[in-house]
DNA sequence: CGTCAGCTTGACTCATCTCAACTAGGGTGG
DNA sequence: CCACCCTAGTTGAGATGAGTCAAGCTGACG
């Protein structure tokens, strides 16, 4: 994908960019610049000046905080289509890097304002988009608070499938590019008990592991789990 | 509180209210209603069409889901001036009821939709307000992914002090109008290790704990447990 | 005065953490 | 080509913090 390219974006129908009809393209290519990101560069950092707005297109990002005391929380992963940079201080309140090669988009926050303002209907979408940022910490919060590790592992790959699926994956194979620490540490677990839960849900057959990747074999089983 | 009173309003420079100028209150007066609700009372339910917006103006609310299988989890409290009734699909993502005796102002959507477009920068406010509403559930993520129980509880305490804070109240001497198992299913404890953990932080003289309040004798040593 | 909700505390259980050993695959350098 | 190292993952054994179950306390209220 270069400049003048957005119509053949393959997150082109998701997320902000869905927002934009065809003729406000134009806008949007002037002012976004493409960058990627090989595995492990930091995208941004907790506590820098929020300058840019970004929208992922392609890989996996990780979200994190870190505490004083040198532990890790894994605030989120984002997905192609996902928007990030939606700050309250003009700082990030959270680190980004990424996990294997990430491309997206990015606009300078002044050139992603004059945008969203040039344009009546935009805030609104803007203020959509926002709203669903909103909904995904939500949905986490839920998972965290559950009791058991199985629950939480059980949930954490059916809300991974339904986001791969609504981006036109498969709901079954999961691409699992994370590491078993990354899901510890956005389930609050430790990597021996993701670990060991996985194992289980396979020899369950609710689940078939491979490298990188995880089939889902039973969903019902699954959702059962999730309870919700 | 009467119409025609947001001049008076105590919560008048906190939240949203504080974007309006004192030109603008006519229009919001005009159609804002006011609603009081007793303790237990619900304001909204998880899935009811979200036909209205709400700011609390005093009492403490309680937003929660129910599970499928009856647990409930806690999302958050909010307290005088926070604003309640974003959603993405127009319908209210989590269920809603009073601690205690609670006053709210509250506008129909609509009614709320026409006044932020009758102003050029409400927009923007609004975004702004948005935004901050999604840094209350990181915040909570932060805390639900922590370890030990002290930690949580710490955590607890210390962010309820610091909204207090914010509103004018004392940071040191709380009012705790939820119950025990309020705060467990908000940190994902149960009833008991709360108890347990704030009778061993008072005994360790770092709070006090009193019927229905608490006060932070050594708030260094909750801050130190948090690790943040 | 009895009841009930909220809270506290104790004893015991058990899920998860901690520590540790081991396997597999990839990369590097001699 | 092989020896070595490193990362990621798996599995086991034992420790421990939080959950469960239960008893009892207190204050509010009818």
């Amino acid at each position: 994908m270069r400049h003048g390219q957005c119509l053949g974006c393959r997150i082109r129908g998701v997320g902000v960019c869905a927002a934009l009809a065809p003729s406000e393209l134009g806008l949007r290519e002037a002012l976004a610049e493409k960058a990627s990101f090989h595995d492990r560069k930091t995208i941004f950092l907790q506590g820098d000046a929020a300058d840019a707005v970004h929208v992922v297109t392609g890989g996996t990002v990780r979200l994190y905080r870190l505490l004083a005391d040198g532990r890790r929380h894994i605030i989120g992963f984002r997905l192609p289509g996902d928007f990030m940079g939606l700050v309250l201080s003009g700082h990030y309140a959270f680190s980004a890097d990424a996990i294997g090669f990430v491309t997206a988009c990015r606009a300078s926050r002044p050139g992603f304002a004059a945008l969203v303002n040039s344009k009546p209907h935009l805030p609104r979408c803007l203020h959509d988009v926002t709203t669903h940022e909103l909904a995904l910490p939500q949905d986490h919060i839920v998972v965290l608070g559950r009791r058991t590790a199985k629950e939480k592992v059980a949930a954490f790959l059916i809300g991974l499938a339904d986001r791969l699926g609504r981006l036109g994956h498969s709901r079954v194979a999961l691409p699992l590019p994370m590491t078993r620490l990354d899901i510890g540490d956005y389930l609050g677990l430790t990597l021996e008990t993701v670990s060991r839960t996985l194992s289980k849900l396979a020899r369950e057959n609710a689940i078939s592991i491979m490298p990188y990747s995880v089939t889902i074999l039973d969903r019902a089983r699954l959702e059962e789990l999730t309870a919700n």
